[in-house]
DNA sequence: AGCACGCCGACT
DNA sequence: GTCGGCGTGCTC
């Protein structure tokens, strides 16, 4: 018997190895195997079953599981997601099953008839005592049970699930945290008495997982499964065997959880799925917003995707009939007030004066303020007056900010630390001016201008202990929040005036998805603050109107509108195609390969090649457009060339 | 990926 | 003279 295996390495080719007679009834399509490769030990996944033996071909080591862990489900959604992701299926496979060792470790087995005593011994002892091969024998003969130590459910095959059929009803919910909630748990309480199971996904920036938790937790006691990344292997494998073995359970998790196995899964709902952070950046990089809607197509299943501001991706799929909207109230006052400044605000003058007025109301009121700005440090544009250069990093070339809290400059771009030396590194000044205000600045002047109001600031870097005490802070005193985008993820923190700094500024950044995330980030603003008076202070040469990002439906028509003009994403997709090489010589041979082999394949427009130069390292980028499961196929190919990575969809161009 | 091999410059 | 960094090939 011949096998070919799936290893988990950035090669898209299978490797092929003879399998011994003894092993022959264990061996499936998709048992994990343990091979040797070159010098070392991999796990790899069996792709395809031959017969006969060829020469040459190493014996596999051992096989991996009592069975293949990978049901129908399964197979199809990792094939789907290593085509479209352009991702070798062992890379895949390794990402969306649980190591094989922490498995066994919570495995028992029943050896009564063994003379052996007790029940439950674990399954090491069992190996130990009768041999691993003895194990698979008697499990296969059905004279060994064997069972997970958590609620003792036999281990064995799911049925062959697959698509339970009927047309699948999409939806996707717009509207408010509140309502959101709401909606979700009626639609889950439904499910789960039915006994069917839940899969939820949220985003994984801190404090949503003990959000949903917490109110889920309430409603369905004992039901709750919490799947994150912080969570250890035990209670990962505790809701790993509950979940493919019962029915009636909320499955909660971030992006690792989308592959997990479901019984009778009922429904699929993923929280904010427009976020970011379902992105994984690893060497398997996909959405797990979309793995997850894929999921639900393949179990037909009900996807519903909740948030206050849909991405493009799923409007296209309301504007081809796969999802319906759904509208609950919107965040935040339809309202709002803007304030032209004439110069953006700097780190040198202080605030404002009209800003200041923005906020003396709410004050007197006893009443919370927030205040986004875009910029988490003290300032940043850092130049000299006297020979007008602008500081930048030596590194990278990227714009420097300045961090007060530790005297330092910090590169947005390469995160390079350097300490401030006051003085212009061209001509050694010491005129010296930050240009553009970060929350740092904005905190220390509210300070100086409200002395009896308690100021806290909010950026990516604050501590968890700060933000849970800021949670627990009672309305109805003065408080003044400062921070960034941090602001847009905590849910729970309501204002009564939320003001906008710099939010401007956006429109000129991250390119072609930069109006989308100026939209999203306004609307999670008002999604977890949900203020009552909404101030927008912008310079006057960036302004740009609020009221075309407050109008979800003007703004989701407006920017499909644009995108398909333009024959961007949600109408195409983008693929980002990049090398590294330690010299220029051989990027540049790299270059020549890859523009060789897109060209063989008929793929050569769309291409744009531009150096990039990063550290010690060279880099060059280019940019493919299409979309199609030919061209997928096509580009795995590509991995024949080493130090190049693909990723799909790449989030800034 | 990760490892061995072989090339070339620099130096205990 | 050798050590180490880097490119290349290869893994059943």
């Amino acid at each position: 018997m011949i096998v070919d295996v799936a290893l988990p390495i950035p090669v898209a080719k299978n490797f092929s190895y003879s399998v011994p007679t003894k092993w022959h009834p264990y061996v499936r399509p998709f048992s994990r195997v343990v091979v040797p490769f070159r010098m070392r030990v991999l796990t790899g996944v069996v792709t395809d079953i031959r017969e006969g033996d060829k020469a040459g071909l190493k014996d596999i080591r051992e096989v991996a599981d009592l069975f293949p862990l990978v049901g129908n489900t399964l197979r199809e959604l990792t094939g789907w997601a290593s085509r479209y992701y352009v991702t070798p299926m062992g890379l895949v496979l390794k990402y969306a099953l649980p190591p094989h060792k922490d498995i066994e470790r919570y495995l028992t087995v029943r050896m009564e008839d063994e003379g052996l005593g007790l029940p439950g011994v674990p399954m090491k002892k069992a190996i130990a005592s009768l041999g691993r091969d003895g194990l698979f024998e008697r499990y296969h003969s059905g004279l060994l049970p064997v069972h997970d130590v958590f609620g003792e459910h036999p281990f064995m095959p799911s049925p062959d699930e697959g698509p339970t059929g009927g047309e699948t009803d999409n939806r996707l919910y717009i509207g408010g945290i509140d309502d959101r909630l709401a909606y979700y748990v009626s639609l889950i309480s439904d499910q789960l008495a039915r006994g069917r199971n839940v899969l939820m996904l949220l985003p994984d920036y801190y404090r949503t997982g003990s959000y949903f938790s917490r109110a889920f937790l309430q409603r369905f006691p004992g039901q709750v499964f919490w799947y994150g990344a912080a969570v250890k292997a035990k209670s990962r494998m505790e809701t790993y065997f509950t979940l493919r073995n019962g029915g009636a359970n909320l499955l909660l998790g971030t992006k690792s959880a989308v592959f997990l196995p479901v019984k009778d899964l009922g429904l699929v709902i993923v929280e904010r799925h427009e976020e970011d952070h379902y992105r994984n950046e690893k060497d398997f990089s996909f959405n797990a917003a979309a793995v997850a809607a894929h999921r639900a197509t393949i179990e037909g299943v009900p996807a519903v995707l909740g948030s206050p501001s849909p991405s493009m991706e799923v409007m296209k799929e309301v504007e081809d009939g796969t999802f319906n909207i759904v509208s609950g109230p919107a965040p935040g006052p339809r309202d709002y007030s803007e304030t032209i400044l004439a110069k953006g605000i700097t780190s040198y003058h202080g605030l404002p004066d009209e800003l200041i007025e923005i906020m003396k109301q709410p004050i007197e009121r006893n009443e919370r303020i927030a205040i986004y700005t875009p910029r988490k440090d003290y300032g940043s544009y850092i130049e000299c007056l006297e020979c007008k250069t602008a500081f930048s990093c030596p590194l990278c070339g990227g714009i420097l900010s300045y961090q007060k809290s530790t005297d330092t400059l910090i590169c947005a771009g390469c995160g390079r630390k350097a300490p401030y030396e006051e003085k212009c590194p061209a001509c050694g000044s010491e005129l010296i001016r930050f240009s553009r205000a970060g929350a740092e600045y904005l905190e220390e002047q509210v300070r100086l201008l409200f002395p009896h109001v308690p100021v806290v600031r909010v950026t990516g870097d604050t501590p968890r202990k700060e933000i849970e005490a800021l949670i627990k802070v009672p309305t109805g005193a003065p408080l003044v929040i400062v921070g960034t985008q941090a602001l847009s993820n905590i849910y729970g923190i309501g204002v009564a005036s939320l003001i906008l700094t710099g939010w401007e500024e956006l429109a000129r950044i991250s390119g072609y998805r930069a109006h989308e995330k100026m939209f999203h980030l306004l609307m999670h603003l008002l999604d977890t603050l949900n203020p009552e008076e909404l101030h927008f202070c912008m310079e006057r040469k960036k302004k740009v109107n609020p009221a075309l990002f407050l109008d979800v439906a003007g703004f989701c028509g407006d920017e499909m509108a644009r995108r398909k003009i333009a024959e961007f994403p949600p109408f195409t997709r983008f693929f980002l195609i990049e090398v590294e090489k330690k010299t220029e010589a051989t990027g540049l041979k790299a270059v020549d390969k890859i523009r060789e082999f897109l060209h063989k394949e008929g793929l050569s427009g769309g291409i744009t090649g531009p150096l990039f130069q990063k550290k010690e390292h060279y880099q060059w980028r280019m940019i493919l457009k299409g979309a199609g499961e030919p061209l997928y196929e096509t580009l795995l190919k590509l991995y024949e060339i080493r130090d190049l990575r693909i990723e799909a969809d790449p989030l800034y161009l």
